[in-house]
DNA sequence: ATGAAAGCGCTAACAA
DNA sequence: TTGTTAGCGCTTTCAT
């Protein structure tokens, strides 16, 4: 069934039937009633491809992000894709995994679809050599790209994302106002957002005039699933290499979780001996007895603002390059502040 | 830059570009190297509308499901989108919530995108009622639909499930072997995997000769992140009902999570005075200090054979149309077995 | 081994 | 208000 059937059925030309399919007000209320009575009857679909073809657009924006099932990816790709639907476009998910090439290649792969846009999820997309980022420079040359949690300015390339820098400080300070003296960072990114919340972190004891001890600053090379790993690197860290906390500030749900069963298994009590901070305010918080104190950076929020302002541009809006949202402390029982 | 543009400049005509982009073996590699030259040099690369356009197919497949979001739907969509790229094929994402209405619409929708297949992840799609699942039929008569951990007998439906009756009876047999004598069953979904459980659950206690009481099956009606609230159901069920118990089998880990929490909130030890199962080995089994013993439904292996017989179906070779794996109860700090 | 040309189904500019 | 028609870029016969 194509529009050409249509057309002979309903005794018109295709031109009309085209105008009654796209809403053309130059179509007179009979004539469109009697061709959408065919279009009923007969279920007639309009052809997609055909449609891209002439328009050079399938209403489709690829969606490209390092592992969709990560919670905080996985929950940001659900917001998004839901907001795009409402507005009329589909989304194409491609996982690129966490090495260069492959997201050079999934770009590629994306842009070859002819996608009116790329929405880069997560803060890994951009790197700390300018060259390496050249090709998110190369893609906005043909389609806006918006990028989550990433700050990288160029044109055609629109920003949302969280102050995790600020919201860490904050939450850095507050342990240091409870009486917290040795407060451990734990991080395993350094990526964008990742040197936020670290350079955040230092210069909340800055601030608070607390020397800033190197091996206060811990990363953790684990998986992201490893929460046992977590574990035996803070008794590593402990038993063996002599350091002392009172608090720990993490970059990541899953790493205060690790913290949290450190501080069971070793019958540290927690808040009392040792307070302990989340980020993301992920189901991971939820899940120990105490709860976590976790940092919420308002990822839905992100997420229908980045769509909105993506709407914004494919329909020549004014729109803001650059949104920012202040993130906030969710207090719970592993600290008490 | 066109199939055309590229046939002048490299002095052939556009059925022999096309060759050489399809591969075709009728080109004399001469033209062929002098061709693939011309597209390097220029970076050309094929419209993908034209192409699908002519070939009805722009080589996408539609995923549905109720809930990206979800720890357990996302790792499916994870695996099942990187297994189809790496067989060359798109994928569409679409979520529908759990709601019959938005679920047929997202179905349409990708429909009209033209997806050479729609993949339905998780078992909600598949109801009780067969007037509720018509629209599968409808579906199956356009396009192949894949089913992950559901089960329908319709041409052109193919599934890969897991034998959830199989392992919800293997574990609670283990517990009952173990001395367990009041285990409750504690699920919050009716869809087909969950019915399959509870049936599993069931059929364990009568193969066992222990009285299946009708309140050892509780239905936990809450949102599937909140942990608290199952630690309030049950904490409800022991004190006001009076419902005792001396194990947990759960549906899903979020469940088993709060039981962990309900354990802990009212000092009862496990594994020793309360024994407690996950359901789908994810990372929230880790997070609890005794973690806790799940059952892995094998997520990963059933994916990659869902799209392998997929890419089967697409390229008409003999597949079978239900593929069943068995899963395994993983043994941590919560049982003793 | 290569080229010419007929679609594929739709949109939009132009004519009437 | 409606119809005619030229693309859109590619695949695929059918000739050569």
């Amino acid at each position: 069934m194509t529009i050409y059937d249509i057309s002979k059925k309903a005794g018109v030309s295709i031109a009309t039937v085209s105008r009654v399919l796209n809403g053309s007000a130059n179509v007179k209320p009979r004539t469109r009633k009697k061709v959408m009575d065919i279009i009923e009857q007969y279920g007639y679909k309009p052809n997609a491809f055909a449609r891209g073809l002439g328009l050079n657009s399938m209403k489709t924006i690829g969606i490209l992000c390092a592992d969709a099932s990560d919670l905080y990816l996985a929950k940001a790709i659900y917001y998004i894709e839901q907001s795009l639907r409402e507005n009329g476009y589909h989304s194409v998910l491609c996982c690129t995994g966490y090495e260069m090439e492959s997201r050079k290649e999934s770009l590629n792969l994306l842009l070859s679809q002819h996608v009116d846009s790329v929405v880069m999820v997560g803060s890994h997309f951009i790197m700390n050599n300018p060259e390496d980022n050249q090709y998110v420079n190369d893609a906005a040359a043909s389609v806006p790209i918006m990028l989550l949690n990433a700050d990288y300015d160029c044109p055609n390339v629109y920003c949302t994302l969280c102050d995790d820098y600020k919201a860490t400080q904050d939450a850095t300070e507050k342990l240091i106002a409870a009486g917290c003296k040795k407060i451990l960072y734990l991080y395993n990114s350094n990526s964008y957002s990742g040197q936020k919340k670290l350079a955040g972190f230092q210069n909340a004891l800055l601030t608070k005039d607390i020397p800033l001890k190197k091996e206060m600053l811990q990363c953790f090379h684990g998986n992201h699933e490893d929460i046992d790993g977590v574990k035996n690197f803070l008794n590593d860290l402990h038993d063996n290499k002599g350091i002392e906390f009172d608090a720990i500030v993490t970059s990541e749900d899953f790493l205060a979780v690790g913290a949290m069963k450190y501080a069971r298994a070793n019958k540290i009590s927690v808040p009392k001996s040792l307070q302990i901070v989340g980020y993301n305010n992920s189901i991971l918080a939820h899940c120990s007895e105490p709860a976590i104190s976790s940092i919420d950076n308002r990822l839905e929020d992100m997420c229908l603002q980045l769509v909105k302002t993506l709407i914004g541009v494919l329909t020549s809006t004014e729109t803001p390059q650059k949104t920012i949202f202040s993130g906030e402390l969710i207090e719970r029982g592993s600290t008490k502040l």
